[in-house]
RNA sequence: AGGCGGGUAGCUCAGUGGGAGAGCAUCGGCCUUACAAGCCGGGGGUCACGGGUUCAAAUCCCGUUCCGCCUACCA
C-alpha cells in the first residue's frame, strides 16, 4: 500500500471545499420522491434573499444539518428542502437604496420597471446566503431550491388567498393599522416593536362649551387632538357626574365636541378624562364605533398633517406637535407637562416611529384557523420542544387578532383582487376577470397592494412540495418531520404555518417543532450591528474551521437556554478536532501496510473488550440524545468518550501490544483500533462532517462516503459488562500511582517500584494479566502483586477499594509530605463516612428509602471504611517513623 | 400589568428527589516515539436569600431579591 503522509495538524481550509463538492457530485444530498425507506423531512426556514449568514442562521442550520446527516446514516430517505424568502419590505428597501444612490426613486422608474430591477438584483446578489450555507456544510437537496416568489409558490399563494376569501376568512375593511411613514406601508401588529421611550404627558385644557372652566385631558400625542371627535370619562367617576350631554371646545380648531361616558376610561390615570381620536388610536377607534363618532384622519401617509389639520397642514407630525404646544401655551390651555416613560411602536424594519392610522386594508380572519392550530398542539399532533413554548403558543393563539395582510409596497405577491371602476364591485379570483360580474364593465383595476411576506412563508411546508398539485413529494414528505427554528419567529411563522397547513392540507405541517435559543455574545447581549458585538460566522469558519464551529454551536445548544458564544469556546473545540485528527493519525500509522487485516477471534485484551462495551453504550446514549434534540448532550458524550476514554486510555494501552512481538495480538489490536476509530468518526460525522470524511477516506478498506455509513448502534459492538469493572480496577491502580508521583513531585523520567497488596483473587488476575499497562502508564519498573504483605518502609500508599498500592520511594520520599497527603485523603473520607452514617443511623431512612438506595449507602460506607483504616495504618506508620 | 427563563467553581455553563460536574482559566510537573492545539497531577463551590414538603432537596412547593426576554390598548 502506498504510504499516506498525514499532516501533524488538521488544516480545514484544504479539505472543506473538496468534500462538499464530492458530496454534491455524488448526489448524496438528494431525496427520493418515492422510496421504500422511511421518510424524514425538514423545510429550511427560508433566509431572506437579502440576507447574509449570521450566527442565528449558523446555529439554526447546523442543528438541521446534524439531524439530516444523522437520519441519513440511520437509513432514512431524507429531504432537507432549501429555499429563500422574497422578504418584501427588506428587499424593496435595498433596491430603493440603490436607486437613491443614483438620484432616482421607485416612483420615477415606475412599478413595472422597479419589480424588474428587484429581480435583477436577486439574480445578481440574491444567492449569497445559500453559498454561505454550503460553506457551513449544509446537506440540503439543492436541486429542489424554491423561492417564495417563484411561479409555483405564487400559484399557491393565489389559490390560498382566493379560497380563504370565498370561505369568508379574508375580508377588506377600515381599521386602525400601524403605518410606517418611511416604508409607506401598513404593518401587522407583530411587525411593530415596542420600545420604552422617555416622553412627556401633556395636560391640556378643553374649555367647556356651556359653562366656565375646562376639562383637563392627558395625552402623549398632542398633535392628534386635531382629529379628536369626543372626550370620554368613566360613568362611575364622581368628578364628572354633572357632564352628561355637555360639550367641550376643541382647542386650536375651536369646534365643539361631545363629552361621552365609557367604562373603558381609567379613573386613576391622568385626570380621568380621555380625548378620543378614532382615526389615530386603536382604542379610540373602538370607542368611536360604539358611540357613532366621526373618524377624522389628520395625518397622511408621509407622516405629515393633511388639509383637515387646519393651520398645521403640510407640517411633519413632530413639527406639528411642537407648534401645537406653543399655541396651547400661548392660549393658556397647557396646564402642565410631566415626564413620562411609555412604550412607543417602531417599524421592525427601519425603526421609524409608527403612526396608527385609519385605513382600508385586507385582513385574514384568524379565529377559526387559530382554534384548529391550537387544538393540534393540545392533541399532540404537533409537539413543541422544549415544551414550555407550548404555553407561549397557546397564549398567542387563544388571544389572536385578525391579521392585516396587505402591504402598500411593490415587491411581493400582488393581491388577486380587482375593482370595477364603474360600480366599485370587488372581484377576488386567481385570474383577472374579463368583465365585472355586477355591471359588466370591462374597466377593472387590480389591487395595488401586495401581501405580507409572511403570507407566502405560511404556506412553505406544502407549497415547496408542489401544492396545489398532488405530488409524490407531498405524499412522501408531508407532514414534515421536524421544524427547527428560533423562538423569535414562533408567532410570525410557526403559528401561521400551523394555521395554513391544517386548513389547506388537513394535517399539521410538522410533527415536531424544535425551538432553539438565540445566539448572544459572550456578555449575553443580543448580537447586532449597531452594538458592534457581532461575530461573523464566516470569519469564525476561516479561523477555526467549520467543524470546530459547528461542534461549538451544538455543544452550547442546551434546550431552553440562550447560546453565549465566545471565541475561546470555539478554540477549545478546535483542539478537539485536532485531537481527533491526531488519534486518527496514530491509528492510520499503525494500520499502514496492513490492508484488510482479518478479524482475529478470541484474543481480545481487556482494553479491547472495554472499548467495545463503551462504544456500545455511547452509541446508544448519543442516539437517544439526538432523538430528543438534546444536541449539547450528544456533543458532550462524544467529546468525553473520544478524548478521555478512547484517546487517554485505549490508545495508550494498545501501544505495547502494537510494538510487541505477538502477531496475533497485534492483528487483534489493529482491528479494534480501526473499529473504534470508524465508530468515533461516524458518531461525530453529523457534527463534524468535513474532518470525519477526510479521515474516513484515508482508512484502508473504508468504502464510499462516510455519509452513507450506518450510524453506530448499541448492538454493533460486543458488550462485556465485566470489562467495565475490570478496567475500573486497573485504571484505579494506575491513577493511584500517578497521583502519588504527582503529589511527591517524582520526575516522569524516574521509574519506581510498586507493590500491590490485594486479598481478592479476581483482582489479582486482572492486575497480573495487565501488569505491562501499569508499568507503562504509571512509569513503574517492577510491579509485584501479593496478598497480606507488610507495608514497605519508605513507600507511599494509594488505597483503591480493598487494594493497597505501595509505591516504593527509597531516597525519594519526603515523610512530611506523605503525612500531609494521607491526612488530606483521610479527611475527605471521614467527611463522606460521617454523612453516610448519619443516614444509616436514621430509622426513617432505613424504613422509607428504597432498598437499593440503602444498600448503596451501606456498600459505600463499607468501602470507605476499608480505605480509611488502610490509610490510617499508613499514617500511623509514618508517625512511628518520625519518632 | 401579565407570562417565561435564569442566578451552581475565577469565567461560560451541564445537572428535574438519593455520592456537587464539564470546558476554559489557574497552580505544580513533563517536549513520554498521534497530538505542547499535547500529557500527568493538584487546588477551587453555604448550588442567590428565607421558609416549607420529604427518610432524603441544586432538583419539588411558597415567598423575597437580582438579571434577561416575550406578550399587552393605560391615554
Amino acid at each position: 500500500m502506498e504510504r499516506q503522509v498525514i499532516e501533524k495538524s488538521y488544516e480545514p481550509k484544504k479539505v472543506e471545499k473538496k468534500w462538499y463538492e464530492f458530496w454534491e457530485e455524488n448526489g448524496l444530498f438528494k431525496a427520493e420522491a418515492r422510496s421504500q425507506k422511511n421518510p424524514f423531512s425538514i423545510v429550511i426556514p427560508p433566509p431572506n434573499v437579502t440576507g447574509s449568514l449570521h450566527m442565528g442562521h449558523a446555529l439554526n442550520n447546523t442543528l438541521q444539518d446534524i439531524l439530516c446527516r444523522y437520519k441519513r446514516m440511520k437509513g432514512f430517505n431524507v429531504l432537507w428542502q432549501p429555499g429563500m424568502d422574497h422578504a418584501g419590505i427588506a428587499t424593496q428597501n435595498v433596491v430603493e437604496k440603490d436607486l437613491a444612490a443614483k438620484g432616482s426613486d421607485r416612483h420615477a422608474v415606475g412599478r413595472e420597471r422597479f419589480i424588474e430591477l428587484v429581480w435583477e438584483w436577486r439574480e445578481k446578489y440574491g444567492g449569497l446566503i445559500l453559498n454561505q450555507l454550503k460553506r457551513l456544510g449544509c446537506s440540503c437537496d439543492w436541486d429542489r431550491e424554491r423561492f417564495t416568489m417563484d411561479e409555483g409558490l405564487s400559484r399557491a399563494v393565489k389559490e390560498v388567498f382566493v379560497q380563504l376569501y370565498e370561505e369568508g376568512l379574508v375580508y377588506r375593511g377600515d381599521y386602525i393599522i400601524n403605518w410606517c411613514p418611511r416604508c409607506q406601508t401598513a404593518l401587522a401588529d407583530l411587525e411593530v416593536e415596542h420600545e420604552d421611550t422617555d416622553s412627556h404627558l401633556y395636560h391640556i385644557r378643553y374649555p367647556f362649551e356651556d359653562r366656565e372652566g375646562y376639562l383637563v385631558i392627558a395625552t402623549t400625542r398632542p398633535e392628534t387632538l386635531l382629529g379628536d371627535t369626543a372626550v370620554a370619562v368613566n360613568p362611575e367617576d364622581k368628578r364628572y357626574k354633572s357632564l352628561s350631554n355637555a360639550f367641550v371646545r376643541l382647542p386650536v380648531l375651536n369646534k365643539p365636541i361631545p363629552i361621552i361616558f365609557d367604562s373603558y376610561v381609567d379613573t386613576e390615570f391622568g385626570t380621568g378624562a380621555l380625548k378620543i381620536t378614532p382615526a389615530h388610536d386603536p382604542n379610540d377607534f373602538e370607542i368611536g364605533k360604539i358611540h357613532n363618532l366621526e373618524s377624522i384622519v389628520v395625518i397622511d401617509d408621509n407622516g405629515r398633517m393633511n388639509e383637515l389639520a387646519g393651520p398645521y397642514e403640510g407640517m411633519d407630525r413632530f413639527e406639528c406637535r411642537k407648534r401645537i404646544l406653543d399655541d396651547l401655551e400661548r392660549a393658556e390651555l397647557l396646564e402642565k407637562i410631566e415626564p413620562y416613560k411609555h412604550a412607543v411602536g417602531h417599524c421592525y424594519r427601519c425603526k421609524t416611529m409608527v403612526e396608527p392610522i385609519l385605513s382600508k386594508q385586507w385582513f385574514v380572519k384568524t379565529g377559526p384557523l387559530a382554534k384548529a392550530a391550537s387544538q393540534a398542539v393540545r392533541d399532540g399532533r404537533t409537539r413543541i420542544y422544549p415544551s414550555n413554548w407550548e404555553g407561549v403558543y397557546f397564549n398567542w393563539m387563544d388571544n389572536i387578532k385578525d391579521w392585516c395582510v396587505s402591504r402598500q409596497i411593490w415587491w411581493g405577491h400582488r393581491i388577486p383582487a380587482w375593482f370595477c371602476e364603474a360600480c366599485g364591485e370587488v372581484h377576488v379570483a386567481k385570474k383577472a376577470p374579463e368583465n365585472c360580474e355586477a355591471c359588466g364593465s370591462k374597466k377593472l383595476e387590480q389591487e395595488t397592494d401586495v401581501l405580507d411576506t409572511w403570507f407566502s412563508s405560511a404556506l412553505w411546508p406544502f407549497s415547496t412540495l408542489g401544492w396545489p398539485d398532488a405530488t409524490d413529494e407531498l405524499e412522501t414528505f408531508y407532514p414534515t418531520s421536524v421544524l427547527v427554528t428560533g423562538f423569535d419567529i414562533l408567532f410570525f411563522w410557526v403559528a401561521r404555518m400551523m394555521m395554513m397547513g391544517l386548513h389547506f392540507k388537513g394535517d399539521v405541517p410538522f410533527r415536531n417543532v424544535y425551538i432553539h435559543a438565540l445566539v448572544r455574545d459572550a456578555d449575553g447581549k443580543k448580537m447586532s450591528k449597531s452594538k458592534g458585538n457581532v461575530i461573523d460566522p464566516l470569519e469564525v469558519m476561516d479561523e477555526f474551521g467549520t467543524d470546530a464551529f459547528r461542534f461549538t454551536l451544538a455543544a452550547l445548544a442546551a434546550q431552553g437556554r440562550d447560546v453565549r458564544l465566545s471565541e475561546e469556546r470555539i478554540l477549545g473545540y478546535r483542539h478537539f478536532v485536532n485531537k481527533l485528527w491526531n488519534a486518527a493519525r496514530f491509528v492510520l500509522m499503525n494500520l499502514e501496510g496492513e490492508g484488510d487485516a482479518k478479524k482475529e477471534m478470541g484474543i481480545h485484551t481487556l482494553p479491547e473488550r472495554w472499548i467495545y462495551t463503551r462504544l456500545s453504550q455511547v452509541s446508544d446514549e448519543v442516539t437517544r440524545a439526538l432523538e430528543e434534540y438534546r444536541f449539547n448532550e450528544a456533543a458532550g458524550l462524544c467529546y468525553q468518550f473520544i478524548w478521555h476514554e478512547l484517546c487517554d486510555w485505549f490508545l495508550e494501552m494498545v501501544k505495547q501490544g502494537l510494538y510487541g512481538d505477538d502477531q496475533a495480538v497485534k492483528n487483534s489490536l489493529k482491528e479494534s483500533l480501526k473499529d473504534a476509530l470508524m465508530a468515533a468518526l461516524k458518531l461525530l460525522h453529523p457534527f463534524m462532517p468535513f474532518v470525519t470524511e477526510e479521515i474516513w477516506q484515508k482508512i484502508p478498506g473504508a468504502e464510499g462516503s462516510i455519509m452513507k455509513a450506518p450510524f453506530p448502534e448499541a448492538s454493533d459492538f460486543v458488550r462485556d459488562e465485566t470489562s467495565l469493572a475490570e478496567m475500573k480496577i486497573l485504571m484505579g491502580v494506575i491513577s493511584g500511582i500517578r497521583n502519588i508521583r504527582g503529589e511527591m513531585n517524582i520526575a516522569p523520567s524516574k521509574n519506581v517500584n510498586v507493590l500491590i497488596d490485594t486479598p481478592d483473587q479476581g483482582e489479582i488476575n486482572v492486575l497480573s494479566t495487565n501488569l505491562d499497562h501499569i508499568k507503562t502508564l504509571a512509569k513503574a519498573d517492577g510491579v509485584s502483586i501479593e496478598t497480606g504483605v507488610q507495608k514497605p518502609e519508605a513507600s507511599a500508599t494509594a488505597v483503591v477499594g480493598q487494594t493497597s498500592v505501595h509505591v516504593l520511594l527509597r531516597g525519594l520520599l519526603d515523610f512530611g509530605e506523605e503525612r500531609k497527603r494521607l491526612k488530606k485523603e483521610i479527611n475527605k473520607i471521614e467527611k463522606d463516612i460521617y454523612i453516610s452514617n448519619k443516614k444509616l443511623s436514621n430509622d426513617d431512612f432505613l424504613q422509607k428509602a428504597p432498598s437499593d438506595i440503602v444498600a448503596k449507602v451501606k456498600g459505600k460506607v463499607e468501602d470507605l471504611s476499608l480505605r480509611l483504616s488502610k490509610l490510617n495504618q499508613n499514617l500511623k506508620f509514618f508517625e512511628k517513623v518520625k519518632d
